[in-house]
DNA sequence: TATTGTTTTAAACAATTGTTTAAATTAAGT
DNA sequence: ACTTAATTTAAACAATTGTTTAAAACAATA
């Protein structure tokens, strides 16, 4: 067993399966002081209060969740490479980690949760180079003219929703969880096509939209 | 006001918001009685239980999220016309219900709700003809190779994953509720432009995949 | 071993949860 | 107006919530 974790260790990991998989106000203290095999008043001796203890493992979640993506951006490829090796690592990532967007764009949507500054990301990503890479294929004619929001909707709508929404799928198409797996594979080939297709069209075209 | 409705619809009405924006958990008898003006006994009183209200609610919510689709399939287009106008009228409809999808994805992910019955949808749509009509396209070699779970996934992810991530979007790219919602519309057109120019290219290959 | 400080426990706290009660009010039919 | 039924209310119910208390068990150091 994980018991060589300590129990601060053992809490923080069973509780953000817990959060992840139920949501904050999905769980209660008792819940998450079971899933790691402790008491009520454990918890909160190690994290003062569930909220707290939440804070920290939606900051650590949020970090996992960009963490991939920036590495990638920071790869020494070609511009139309880094995109399907991108999508390569959302897929890997979230064939691990199925649960984390929902979880999220969740937890972010409730009202009365204490913002999340996530304004630093993109920052990052710019100071990759990753921008003037795509402004200057774009003058070249090479791609298409879609900005960053686009761009970024186009990868994760693709990539995330997918896996998002598999009891949905799963169940209107009626799948067992290997089909689903299965077609998720080959979603992951499509889209890949799908995108590079639509951003970097074989015909050059002198304006590109 | 609305007060010509019954107590019994005002509730209901109220409760519907209260739980698309909130969940089943995120939310209390009180809050969803104070939402209508009524109180918790008066809930009880018409639907039993927060949950028997709930069951109700998803039920309705279920029947709208699939109707303006099913329409869709069901008008006499050809296919390819038929894609753009589902696209726009999945656009349409999130626009004035952006809550929806991440509702329903989320409360079928919870593992002690009552399995609500998807699987009477499908044949609805099959029964359009609208497969037939597929299965010609690829037979002809106009449409891509792609089955109904590849298509309904292309669609569903780039329609419903923008209003979905709103927050974490907006949140990402520091924009205003305006400009995000600017770049939504301008996001429909891409998506259209996409999927249609995936699914049916312009150079006809004998063999597409 | 005695004395620290740290960790763990069981029990309790007040507040909130979903639900029910029983009385009060309103409406309908005679 | 009287009776019956339907609606609405305020109050209460037991159970569960997040959090705290205070004592016990443990570990480290002298």
């Amino acid at each position: 067993m994980a018991s060589s974790l300590s129990t601060e260790e053992k809490i923080k990991a069973a509780a953000k399966q817990v959060f992840i998989s139920k949501g904050f106000s999905g769980c209660t203290s008792r819940e998450l002081a079971k899933a790691s095999g402790m008491n009520v008043a454990l918890v909160n001796y190690y994290f003062r209060s569930k909220n707290k203890l939440f804070q920290l493992i939606f900051q650590t979640v949020m970090e996992e969740f960009f963490e991939s993506m920036v590495s990638v951006f920071s790869s020494d490829l070609p511009l139309k490479e880094k995109l399907k090796f991108l999508i390569e690592r959302e897929y890997a990532f979230l064939s691990k980690h199925p649960e984390i967007p929902r979880f999220i764009i969740n937890e972010l949507s409730r009202k009365d949760t204490d913002l999340i500054e996530l304004t630093h990301v993109l920052p990052v990503i710019y100071n990759t180079g990753v921008i003037e890479q795509a402004i200057e294929a774009q003058k070249k004619g090479e791609m298409r003219r879609v900005d960053m929001v686009g761009i970024t909707l186009l990868v994760v709508s693709n990539c995330q929703y997918p896996f998002m929404a598999k009891p949905l799928i799963k169940n209107l198409h009626n799948l067992s969880d290997e089909q689903y797996n299965h077609h998720i594979e080959l979603h992951k080939g499509m889209v890949s096509e799908m995108i590079i297709g639509y951003l970097f069209p074989t015909e050059i075209k002198n304006e590109l939209k």
